[in-house]
DNA sequence: AATGAATGAGCATTCATTCAT
DNA sequence: CATGAATGAATGCTCATTCAT
């Protein structure tokens, strides 16, 4: 058997050596490589971070580091997108709940807990906000421009989430503009609170953004309020 | 003799040799150089824009530049103050009303006309926002560090026009996150508005959010609501 | 007088400041780079050369051999087209006479002087040669491409020259074939003499070129020959 | 069990241990390496190709390429050993002759032979010619001057039949610059004809060659001329 | 004061070479 | 032996900054 054996056959035969990264392996690399990334960029901004820098804060060399991303700007585009990304998975659970109020709530709860978890691994953070990460590279605006539609898509998000509730007449005023309101609510409560001015977790104050939201800062002269 | 030679007399000097330019006119210069660097940061971005593209904006060479300002961290600080400074100066005003409610409305009608009148400056004015500032060059941080710290002041400003409504039962809830909330709302609605995703002026929707700031999105089912 | 004297007007007045480099001097440091490089070139090979090289040989850094050149393409261009100019300038002299033999003879004493004239400039001068340059940055298309076309202007001229022997029944065969042997007898005497294997001047082995290109290198039996 | 195991037995092998690659193969993975730079170096350039290029055009990896050659400039040396050996064992065969025109005749016929082979496999071959070939990396000297000594063999070469045609009085002139002047001729013709300036074979070029060589440029006017 | 030529440190990127598997 | 991931030295180019005029 075996009688037609080559010995040469490229195409049967192309295992020896050593095998590539097996693709959880890739997976990894290039996962220490967008943290490394997302720190350095959090700490010292994107014009400000070599790409030496990260790559040895990944433990590898520069070089490595074009291995797994073409150049800086698809290194940092990646950075973007998964971040966005993963925010934006956490928010488009929150939408289907029969009651918008809980859904604005947990909507809420979601987006703090994201940053909440990034602040342990890059605790002065700031470059991280979404609508704050088109800045720096503004003029190059195929980047900024992505970017910035993926943020569009999370406010979006939240902006259904605001239609709905108007449509079922427990929210009044422009969906949109009441997305704005919380995003930007949200957002400065964020940012607040990674400058380290905010006392405690940043989740705990979930509560009182969701109950802004709700009721406004007018003090309501009736009972039937807040905590009845 | 020579008693008020004073080769350097700053003002009055009608001495011989070559004056200094007057005051006025160093003031006029460095406006020029302001407003240039203003424009391509809006436009740029800080880290794109050169030394160069701004000198020449102005009508001046790179070299005259470095007349007025020790180097472009420097200028860039004096952008940024200067910006916040304008802006306070508007804010400041607003303080003394004795309806807390106007305060709030006069607030948000100043800072939304301090940014409208720069949208005709620079159109794509996305840098401008003060908390948005400090990203760019946030390593470098005596710089950032010292836009923030007007930015804070900003912020108290309005968080003493709230703590002044919360004193007199007026609004409720904690003074401070309610400035957060209401500079968050502001900051949000200037972004998209400037990103061109909202119609018509910036101060149109002044009302809205000062009416979400004090109702919030919770629809009322009593007639007591918003325009009686 | 002077009544109108408008201290800022632009347009009048900006002759302030030391003015801009006169043109003399633009063109000799231009010069001085250019002279540099085709050192450099000659010495080490296209590639092999870095601008830092360059620039510091001229007597200058880095960063002002890019005042005066693109980049390094554009330096490499404007060698090669120089080079090639000062050639062909020569040449084109050469074709009016009315004698076709006393024309390429012309030629070949006029291509001589020239590389003659570089060897003390550059030694080892082996890029030099027009038909050599284009080979190390041949992929480079654009550039390649472009040296070759200087080049066969080069070529052209020599046919038409030898164009004009045929026509006039002085010389024979197929004009652009002559031209192709005649500078490629050219350039392998060149080649020799500059490596330095060739003794004594290389004009005064033009007669020769010339002679062989005439007659060929069969030995003629009878008298009428050479020398007679 | 695992009777058959024989893990690396290549072909024949078995020998115990890790046996070595037959010679043959390893001639034969040599070979591929060599044609595959070859193809590369003379499209692309010697600076342009890179290692990786090469081995994976061979079929192999980059790090294959380091088991059969130290780096690349043996690789290159190799290369071009190999080229100029095999034009020059072709040169080599024509010198006996009884009848130096003869021996001039078939060597050129020889070396457009050799170039037209290489044609069908490098098409744009450039940079493959001998006295062409040291100048990308001339600065490497001792790589240079080892290519250039081999081209000087093959110059002796033509000039041993060019001295042994003096010395016969069937040429005449320096035996040295008939050789420069046969060989000069030579490469310009090739290097048209690949340039794709040139119809047809380059072989069909052969004869006008020699005719040239022999009778040179100049119009006979008696009739016992070329084919008489 | 004003200028712009000159400077050179700094960074993204490439690629020959090594080596663990 | 074969492999390709990892390495890091090397280089083209930019731009903030200086300074002679």
């Amino acid at each position: 058997m075996a009688s037609i054996k080559s010995t040469k056959s490229k195409s049967s035969a192309p295992a020896r050596g050593r095998p590539h990264l097996r693709p959880a392996e890739r997976a990894l690399r290039r996962r220490h490589f967008l943290e490394a990334a997302a720190d350095c960029f959090a700490r010292k901004g994107l014009e400000e971070t070599t790409m030496e820098e990260i790559a040895r804060q990944a433990g590898y060399s520069s070089g490595s580091l074009y291995i797994y991303f073409k150049d800086k700007r698809e290194l940092c585009r990646a950075v973007f997108e998964e971040r966005i990304a993963a925010l934006m998975a956490r928010v488009a659970s929150c939408r289907n709940p029969k009651d918008p109020a809980s859904a604005v709530r947990r909507v809420v709860q979601v987006v703090f807990e994201h940053w909440e978890a990034k602040r342990d691994h890059c605790r002065q953070c700031h470059t991280a906000m979404p609508d704050r990460a088109s800045f720096e590279w503004n003029i190059r605006e195929q980047f900024g421009q992505k970017v910035y539609e993926h943020y569009l898509k999370y406010l979006q998000m939240v902006e259904t989430i605001c239609r709905d509730g108007v449509r079922r007449k427990i929210f009044s005023g422009e969906p949109r503009l009441l997305a704005h309101f919380l995003v930007g609510m949200m957002n400065s409560t964020v940012f607040h609170w990674m400058r380290g001015k905010m006392k405690g977790s940043l989740t705990a104050h979930a509560d009182e953004v969701v109950l802004f939201f709700m009721q406004g800062a007018a003090e309501k002269r009736t009972a039937e309020r807040r905590n009845p």
